[in-house]
RNA sequence: GGCUAGUUGGCAGAGUGGUUAUGCAGCGGCCUGCAAAGCCGUGUACGCCGGUUCGACUCCGGCACUAGCCUCCA
């Protein structure tokens, strides 16, 4: 299987070859743990455990490691404001980030460092850039000398000439150019600082990820993931830092970045105040169909969140779990090899997606006997997006905690008045039958009267 | 000003130098006490203007529009 992967270092789409055959590497930015993550957040998380999904089943050890960012400018300001400790406050929002995603389904990386775990790390790569002439200190910082760089530029494409300086943010005088950016930053009496050589401070915000990818994946690694906002400044200065710092070495060999979450066509960002919140989103949905929804569309493209894109997706779970309610356990199967090949074109998710109603209708339209086959295949092809691995009955009763009011029927009340409507049809009171149907219904409670009985789900 | 991505049917969303994407919604039928689900059938599309070609939604050029980046961001 050949994995063809969109490559931001040079714009192609370019077969994936990684470095070592036995051993790719995969570094992903993820969370600074300040806040609750947003939908937005969750898309490149969903993503990128699509691809490691990927390529597990395609060489033999992959090590996947995406970090926790848990010192910087905004958690310290989030724990001023809170009046709490950073560390307190790291830890909450750190929970808080393992119990959002944890309904999406997503494999735990190999290693998720945090950013605080390698301040040692951190200054030693800031003391060869400096002995290497690409930093310098000024008022106390100590900041990357970017003209000292060649190349910088090369994954966002622009050159330093094309920069308009302090578009949006005035820049320090103490910079000798303007896009040189910090590594070190003093820290004020009583902020959270270091000792280091040029006093306390802390680490600036691109140096973290350069480390911990160097620590654990070597100096070249093979592919970095992130949303596409971190192309610039982030990414680029990775680069610049890394190859800098490792004597020119290339840092990472593919660059795979997603594109961004829309809400009524405009970018979903904490700045922006118009976020949705993962665990707010999880309140009223199966997380499953949020991963859906995230996978519904090709992951380089903008994707306008809503509820309809939420329900299109549950409507199709709906539908998948039913047929699987009909599924004999233990049947094995390999996924469906062109839900594969869509996969291993630069995932190619909508198209993989059509290929599972494809098969979902064949196993519909097949003979009973021939069923099991076409859903073995289904839930196997489905597992390969990470999909269809709930038991299908508790998932079509499942219904969201904020539904747990006194409107909401419970199963033992459902099966309840399933019996007393049966009991009415038994004696041709349809009326009865029927006043039972509506109220069930009003409750959300979809009755299915089959050969062998009735059965029932939510929706 | 520079750079990036995009524009496909009522909606969502792939792909392709000539032949059904797929799903949802719609319409007709089968099935059903009523329904639901499912099945069968069915309509609708490639932003605009040029060019290349036997043939362009697809390739090339230009234009328009949308969103984003140019040191907070997934």
């Amino acid at each position: 299987m050949k994995i063809r992967l969109s490559n931001t270092l040079g714009g192609g789409k370019d077969e994936f070859v990684p470095l070592r055959e036995d051993r790719v590497t995969m570094y992903v930015c993820g969370p600074t743990v300040y806040n609750y993550i947003h939908i937005g957040n969750a898309r490149p998380i969903v993503v990128f455990d699509l691809l490691y999904r990927l390529l597990k089943r395609c060489y033999r050890m992959v090590v996947y490691v995406r970090n926790i960012t848990d010192v910087d400018d905004k958690i310290i300001a989030a724990a001023a404001a809170e009046q709490v400790a950073i560390g307190e406050l790291t830890r909450r929002y750190t929970a808080a980030f393992y119990d959002d995603i944890a309904p999406l389904g997503v494999l735990a990386p190999d290693i998720e460092p945090r950013a605080t775990g390698y301040i040692r790390p951190m200054i030693k790569m800031i003391q060869r850039l400096l002995g290497g002439g690409h930093a310098y200190q000024a008022e106390g910082h100590v900041l990357f000398d970017v003209p000292s760089m060649p190349d910088y530029g090369q994954l966002s494409r622009r050159d330093l000439a094309g920069l308009q300086p302090g578009a949006r943010v005035e820049v320090e005088a103490y910079k000798r150019h303007p896009s040189d950016f910090v590594l070190w930053k003093p820290a004020a009496a009583g902020e959270t600082g270091w000792e280091s050589p040029w006093g306390r401070g802390r680490p600036g915000w691109h140096l973290e990820c350069s480390v911990m990818a160097g620590v654990h994946l070597g100096e070249t690694i093979d592919i970095h993931g992130g949303g596409r906002d971190l192309v610039f400044p982030h990414h680029e200065n990775e680069i610049a830092q890394s190859t800098c710092a490792h004597g020119g070495r290339p840092f990472a060999r593919y660059w795979v970045h997603n594109g961004y979450i829309t809400v009524d066509g405009e970018k979903m960002s904490k700045s922006l105040g118009n976020f949705r919140m993962l665990r707010d989103v999880l309140k009223k949905h199966h997380g499953e169909c949020v991963r859906l929804a995230l996978l519904g569309v090709h992951y380089k493209k903008p994707l306008d969140w809503s509820d309809g894109v939420l329900e299109q997706a549950r409507r199709a779970l709906e539908k998948w779990y039913r047929l699987l309610l009909d599924a004999r356990p233990g049947v094995a199967a390999d996924a469906d090899p062109q839900v594969t090949e869509a996969l291993c074109d630069d995932l190619n998710t909508p198209q993989a997606i059509a290929r599972l109603h494809e098969i979902a209708h064949a196993a519909s339209a097949a003979p009973a006997a021939d069923r099991a086959r076409h859903l073995a295949l289904l839930r196997a092809s489905a597992a390969a997006l990470g999909l269809l691995g709930h038991e299908p009955q508790a998932w079509l009763r499942w219904r969201p905690a904020a539904a747990a009011d006194d409107a909401a029927l419970g199963d033992d009340e459902i099966e309840a008045l399933i019996a007393e409507r049966n009991r009415a049809r038994d004696g041709r009171d349809y009326p009865a039958a029927d006043r039972i149907r509506r109220r069930l219904a009003q409750a959300g409670v979809v009755l299915e009267d089959g050969a062998e009985g009735t059965r029932w789900l939510r929706q």
